[in-house]
DNA sequence: TGTGAAACCTCAGGAAT
DNA sequence: ATTCCTGAGGTTTCACA
């Protein structure tokens, strides 16, 4: 059985979704506690799987990898086999930051960063395309992002109390 | 002007990329020296700009966002306007984790995150049908997660030093 | 690079509900 | 059985030399 949510559990998921670095104390003040329930708590959120990890967020901007595609793949033969070899070989690929195995028209969906679309030719050309079973390869690039949210909005529907 | 990435800033936003937790001292002891250099940089990193933040990732399956979809639309007219104005009324959603503005085909890209297909399916009637100016909306959805990295690859070129 | 003071983390023991 | 607080030792942060 899994542990439920409690109010605190979700003001401090949210505090940590937007900044990793709030201190205990800085959390405790803002909850009205004092610092050792929500280290209690911060602990518990770990241990029982809520927060994968803390990360630092880079602008990309600033490390030469502003350009950001999502390529769509089909491929032609989808046996498992096929479906989870293309997953595991183009996962390894640091430029495909993301791969999905998608339902419908595509069968993944990658989001490929990189510096330019130079960089991006050459990536399709003498990487991606080099890959066995693949049909059609058709690329979407982000003219310009309008959001990009890490944190999950987390609502806290009154538990039964008692 | 911009700063130039050294060495030593590199191996520090490899590390915070991936922990956004180590200390000072940690990471300290793994470049070979003392804390003050480092934490230097650290400062210098954020205050520059190459650290946007640092947050906390969850697990979505523990907090009723299990179903992902990347969500296609075109618009029926193309001013800047009317490419703004969806490009805030969208990421307005808070079920919208992402939107970015595409080249090609789809005007659109939204990444979206819900409990299940009827919460989705009650998303797009509701919410997201009712602005004005689509012409279309493809739903495209994760059925399995093969890669999902949040750390950009950074390499660093030997810089000319001296 | 090192020092030092302030702030914080961490965890024991114990009180209150 | 929880949830909370106090308190104290060890660590981290951060300005300064």
């Amino acid at each position: 059985m899994s542990y439920v949510l409690q109010e605190d559990d979700v003001r401090i998921l949210q505090l940590l979704q937007h900044d990793a670095r709030f201190t205990v104390k800085e959390m405790a003040d803002k909850l009205g506690k004092s610092a050792t329930p929500v280290y209690d708590r911060v602990r518990r959120l770990e241990r029982e799987g809520f927060i994968r990890g803390y990360v630092a967020i880079l602008d990309k901007t600033k490390i030469e990898r502003s350009l950001v595609a999502f390529t769509h793949v089909q491929l032609k033969e989808h046996s498992s086999d096929m479906l989870n070899a293309f997953k595991n070989e183009s996962s390894r690929f640091p430029e495909v930051m993301e791969c999905y195995h998608m339902t419908g028209e595509y069968d993944f969906i990658l989001k490929i960063t990189l510096k330019d679309m130079n960089e991006y030719n050459d990536f399709i050309l003498t990487k991606l395309a080099t890959l066995p079973n693949i049909r059609t390869v058709q690329s979407f690039f982000v003219l310009s992002e309008g959001k990009v949210e890490t944190a999950y909005p987390l609502h806290w529907q009154a538990g039964k109390k008692k």
